[in-house]
DNA sequence: CACCGATCGTTCGGCTCCGAACCGTAAGGA
DNA sequence: TCCTTACGGTTCGGAGCCGAACGATCGGTG
């Protein structure tokens, strides 16, 4: 197999002797790598002129596709903890793009819904951003897109157990 | 196809009328949702006990590997900015696992190196990590892993051009 | 030999990320 | 009606993440 990476045949030549299965590590080391280039290169190609990150812009999108959400929803939605939540809905709330509004049937919960202002900018950036999804996946087949899909699925249900997720 | 995420199925709803391409969407988004609950999964079930971070870990693992690196390599080989590298080699030397020193030819470049216990701690710990690495891969064939492993690596060339990594 | 442009690592500022703990609110049982 | 347990969101503390800027160092040129 000559597609290694260069760092993955050192990884043969140095640890080829142990007793470790080279295939996992190879899938996992290789989502997690190619998962923080496509962040990197989405967030300055085209979230970076707004001064949006990565799940800032997420925020946004899911309330845009689900509607005002309440915040532990919100952060279950996004795939982040509570704590990051309110983290990223007040850097969110300063920009004019979302805001809060405490439940009337349950005191203990917060609405979070977007303003105007966050419903134009998702508007505006959604359709860039699918572009540049397309950008990055087009050298695969449709069929391989499809499957590739269908496998990073199998592997978050592998870890996220019964957990539903409405990213 | 009723392998969507319920997610997934609510977009197809709300943004099934715009002229988006979903196939690229479900690619990226399940890409980083996966990718994002593994490196959780990995953290809180291997990594925490020792108080390591998923990057910290990659970091010792990197040095293991290679050997003494330039920190500027190191920055590379892990995937991060050489300023994250640096606040994360400083976290690690504050743990005792590497330490600088200065590049006698060339004083500009720093040279990172694990120290005895660094070592100890990622040969202790790699196999478990390995290990964990087959809890979460398993479910797919050899076939289907190595063919996963190949897509990952063309997502990470797609948006990486010639950038060269030794993670 | 001096100057200029480039490189390297760090600092700064701002944002994300999360577990633990805290405070306010709700529900159930005695 | 009061007490206890549980839930929701926030705060706290610590760590990771990066672009821009800065200071130290190097190499090339005149």
């Amino acid at each position: 197999m000559d597609d290694l990476l260069p760092a993955e045949r050192k990884v043969l030549d140095v640890l080829g002797e142990m007793p470790l299965d080279f295939r996992a590590m190879a899938v996992v080391s290789n989502l997690f790598r190619s998962s923080t280039a496509i962040r990197r290169h989405m967030e300055s190609k085209i979230l970076a002129r707004d001064r949006l990150s990565w799940t800032s812009f997420v925020v946004l999108w899911v309330l845009w596709v689900w509607g005002d959400m309440e915040a532990r929803e919100l952060a279950a939605g996004v795939g982040i903890s509570r704590p990051t939540a309110t983290g990223v809905v007040t850097t969110l709330e300063g920009r004019g793009f979302v805001r809060r509004r405490k439940a009337v049937a349950d005191g203990r919960l917060v609405i979070v819904s977007l303003t105007a202002a966050g419903r134009r900018k998702i508007a505006e950036l959604f359709p860039l951003f699918n572009a540049e999804e397309v950008a990055v996946t087009s050298h695969l087949s449709a069929a391989d897109q499809e499957m590739l899909a269908t496998w990073l699925r199998s592997m978050l249900r592998a870890v996220d157990g019964g957990r539903p997720s409405r990213g």
